[in-house]
DNA sequence: TGCAATTGCTTAAACGATTAAGCGCAGCAC
DNA sequence: GTGCTGCGCTTAATCGTTTAAGCAATTGCA
């Protein structure tokens, strides 16, 4: 029944070559002793066999899987194409594959998609917790990514000065009242956001919070957020702490006839996919994921090498905030000291 | 140096039981003649010992690695969440582990990562090719999700029917002249859509094609589209092959003046995580990722189970497409006859 | 020349599971 | 009482790899 492997083994290398299964493993391996001549020998012929390890051979006897798991949180995040990417990457380039583990939204469904990895044998894990939760200690080594005010955190974009690279750059504009826009206030990540760019304000500049989540608990989904309202009471910049919600805002303040950035500014965060094609094309900040994967990878794999026993284990790594950089496009611009009626131009 | 595995084994639970590991074995997997009171014990001993069984030492044995591969192709899809998100749950639901292989929009790292999957051992895989690419068999049975018109594939959206969908809508609605929107021609699934929305045309109606790759290799990146102009020449419905391109159009629209849905309509696919939430939130047509993904996991499970050759198999299934939904939301709205300057509401 | 050290390879024991085969014993029929 | 069947368990082989230990043969050094 148990179809056998396709390709050959190391015993079939051996015995086509008339020597040890051990002498082949360890002139592929270079580990053990034996002679140039004979590693040549083996190493071509292994190769013209097309000869792959086993994995699981070697997994039983090392006890390690060469496999990471990835835990991702919120459904359908749109950061996650990035992280999953940037991950993956850092991952294979360190010889280790992915293994995803998507936690449906649910809050438990986090532990459970953690045992579910380590279940499979993963020698380590890298954690994109869910708002505000803890990672209770897994039975390997785990990394977490989220922002550096997150207790266990390994590694993450520095939230806070992005907030503040916003903050410059609308003071920069002249802009002086600043609604800043988040969706949900128990993320760790936008609390860092929104309180940068409240660090970042000269004086004589104030700032006013929206969540979106509270609004819709009241309102419904979808509902529209009231920033032609904002606009009134003399709000020229919408900084929001997401691409996402930046679009929301940005649509919203073209459908009320409220042009941008004419007559006021909207910022974003993330760099989104769509954050470039838009029109107006979205001022945003963007993390340097491909960094942070590298960063969190080489702390776990760091550790994984390292540690012998293979307790449950919060990674940590030397540099915790990776910087943001500030992607100026059109969506933000000087601020207009009296807003008034858009004009519009005719077709 | 090998780190022991934390938990218990069969000899451990056998040993501790008196009795012997292949009668564990068995107890567990139900599979030989134990006497049911053993079972029992055996089981309820197991669980409080908190028993997992390695997956290595399976593999090995079975030469199953209980791991299914996903291959995404394009650089940060914006379908991937959903994608995966839904392959990832089918396949834990049947008991798999999914690891993910992107290949970072090269050609041939499609084939190279396709490769590292088999040498981590997969039991199969599901590729969601690049455009028009074909899949060389690999060592392991493959599915293909992309589109009907494809060959070798296995399970997929009814895209085609899902042009129609839209068409049928915009008839009923009144609108003569369509654009429809696409990205890149070479696309198997946005040609499907487009032909189908074309299928679907009343007499009367027309449509012209506006593919932005191509517009873009002339005009540069993220340019205009010149819709405006579009809607000048009488265009009244725009049809785009994405969400994503329908939010370009939706934003360069507005930022034109022109009022979506009063002066003209915008329709998208896919119901990408945006369409809800932006302003007009935009009509669209919705795959069945879940129905999909569910499909092709279960054709390529019951191709695993069956097969003892571990040929490179395109894995057929029953079902090849899965009908889409169309979503009405705001941004669709009655034809307007004589498209006319729109009327913008003073702040 | 003699003894130790090094080299180049082999032997063999794991890792943890699965599973075919075997073995004793009870029950039953003739 | 003998032969057969079926039950409940054990024995043992196996998957492919790694790696400690061992064993000749050669080299080095005095």
């Amino acid at each position: 029944m148990a179809s056998q492997r396709p390709g050959p083994n190391l015993s079939r290398i051996a015995t086509s070559l008339g020597v040890s299964v051990a002498t082949v493993s360890n002139a592929l391996s270079g580990k053990g002793r034996v002679s140039n001549a004979l590693i040549e020998r083996i190493r071509t012929h292994a190769a013209e066999l097309g000869y792959v390890p086993s994995q699981a051979g070697r997994a039983l006897r090392t006890g390690r899987s060469g496999v990471l798991g990835l835990v991702l949180p919120d459904i359908a995040n749109p950061l996650f194409p990035k992280i999953a990417q940037a991950i993956e990457f850092a991952a294979s380039a360190a010889g280790y594959g992915v293994l995803i583990a998507d936690s449906r939204g649910d809050i438990t469904a986090q532990t459970e998609a953690i045992n579910r990895l380590v279940e499979r044998g993963v020698d380590g894990m890298v954690v994109v917790p869910r708002r505000a939760t803890r990672i209770s200690a897994a039975s390997c080594p785990v990394a977490v990514i989220d922002t550096a005010s997150t207790p266990g955190n390994t590694v993450a974009a520095d939230h806070w000065q992005g907030g503040r690279e916003i903050a410059a750059h609308l003071a920069g504009l002249g802009h002086k009242q600043i609604l800043i826009i988040g969706n949900n206030q128990e993320s760790n990540v936008q609390n860092d956001r929104a309180g940068g760019i409240r660090a970042g304000l000269q004086p004589g500049m104030r700032s006013e919070m929206l969540w979106i989540e509270r609004l819709e608990n009241e309102t419904g989904a979808g509902c529209r957020l009231g920033l032609a309202e904002k606009t009134r009471q003399g709000f020229t910049a919408f900084a929001a702490l997401s691409d996402l919600q930046a679009l929301r805002a940005l649509t919203e303040l073209q459908q009320e006839g409220i042009s941008v950035p004419t007559d006021v500014s909207v910022t974003g965060f993330d760099d989104l996919i769509w954050s470039p094609v838009v029109t107006p094309s979205l001022t945003t900040v963007r993390m340097d994921m491909d960094t942070i994967a590298e960063i969190a990878i080489s702390a776990l794999v760091d550790r994984i090498n390292e540690s012998g026993t293979r307790e449950g284990v919060l990674v940590t790594a030397e540099t915790e905030r990776v910087p943001m950089q500030l992607v100026i496009r059109q969506s933000s611009g000087l601020a207009n000291p009296a807003p008034k009626t858009s004009e519009m131009e005719n077709l």
